[in-house]
DNA sequence: TAGATTGTTAATCGATTAACAATC
DNA sequence: TAGATTGTTAATCGATTAACAATC
């Protein structure tokens, strides 16, 4: 299974086919060829087949891809037959919010602490989780086995809450804060910026209208 | 202002500049070249030249561009400058989370209205606004000029109510449903699907781990 | 075997970077 | 004016699509 530098334009890609390969399953569908995915993903046949070779031949040729194979194939290059504990830094809103998520569960991602600096958050319970005041969080995560920590704090504080996180061994940030953090390039940050997509579908609204708006003036 | 045909990479880029140059603005600087903000970026000058130009000349020879004016006009671009009211559909922990977030205010989207099936959830209250009974939400769009929808709902429901918004006059739908909506071309949808982010995250946890393995085996 | 469909190479397309003339 | 830095064209790089031989 040769990964050499996989661009992260196709990574991105494959939680996509995972969902669509996990729905396929579920309706009992067998197989399934690169043309009829292709169709049902509105993508192209041979960028699914050129997706997939990345990581080995997955299909046979004359019968196309088993979708239960595949699916879980795609589950271990994603990592998801892996367990890994993370805690959610920032018991606000959001915080409070994805802690509730069960289904990162099911997808091997444990839920095993949660940490504000806000004195009436602390004590508060998560889905069996405490909120514990920031103090404790070097220890716990040295002493839970912490691997992932999910940043939902104003950008204010958090480059330096990051920092905290990494000296203690934390492996990778998922970051909701607004602010691009400078970490060592050993540590995987997966950011979640709402409002730039906000911005993003704003920009879309607008562009829409004033194509609308030049066409009938025209 | 020729903005034929712009690529989403540009567009996906100009929330990020928006938000360095508001901090530039907020730290007092005047001016600065694309050679310095390159480097604060961490992206090549040449980039940001070439993204800037496909909206206009904003910069000026030998002096580079000044921050209070490229702020604002990248915020017009953005569409940032005028007013969109939302609607959250959904009013589970995401939901509410998203309701609570007031930095939307600040760009201009105004929450108006939340809708659940829920009878638990009908009459709460997020920021002032009543969840009310999806009966509600036809009339409601229609009456209150909304046009955007924020839809933190089951992706079991997801398309049906999106059918929904659509027939309603929604314009754009800002999707947390973890389905990939089909609407009509005219309708702008961003999706933000949390898992696929997470599951970014597991693989290139576990890409640097075997990185690391294989190094220490050869 | 014949038909279907993959795996993979080659061609195309688009996005990024480099270079430099234009100009403040 | 001389120096700086943009706007823009040209070169490069990478990603997507097309094509087809390999093979089940």
């Amino acid at each position: 299974m040769e990964e050499k530098g996989i661009s992260q334009a196709v990574i991105g890609r494959l939680p996509r086919y995972f969902r669509y390969l996990g729905e396929l399953r579920d309706r009992g569908v067998e197989r399934i060829s690169s043309q009829e995915l292709s169709e049902m993903m509105k993508v192209t046949a041979s960028q699914i087949r050129q997706d997939l070779n990345h990581f080995g031949g997955f299909g046979q040729q004359g019968y196309g891809y088993n979708v239960e194979s595949l699916y879980r194939e795609i589950g271990k290059i994603l990592g998801l037959d892996k367990t890994h504990h993370f805690i959610i830094v920032g018991a606000g809103n959001l915080g409070r919010a994805l802690g509730n998520y069960i289904n990162f569960e099911r997808r091997g991602f444990i839920f095993t602490g949660m940490f504000d600096q806000n004195p009436d958050l602390v004590g508060m319970e998560v889905r069996g989780v405490k909120v514990q005041p920031m103090e404790n969080m070097e220890r716990f995560i040295r002493e839970n086995d912490v691997d992932i920590a999910v940043l939902t704090i104003p950008k204010t504080g958090a480059e330096k809450v990051a920092e905290r996180l990494v000296r203690n061994g934390i492996k990778a940030i998922w970051n909701f804060a607004h602010v691009d953090l400078n970490v060592p390039p050993d540590i995987q940050v997966e950011n979640v910026h709402l409002s730039d997509s906000l911005m993003k579908l704003s920009y879309n609204i607008n562009r829409y209208q004033q194509e609308q708006k030049e066409k009938s003036e025209n």
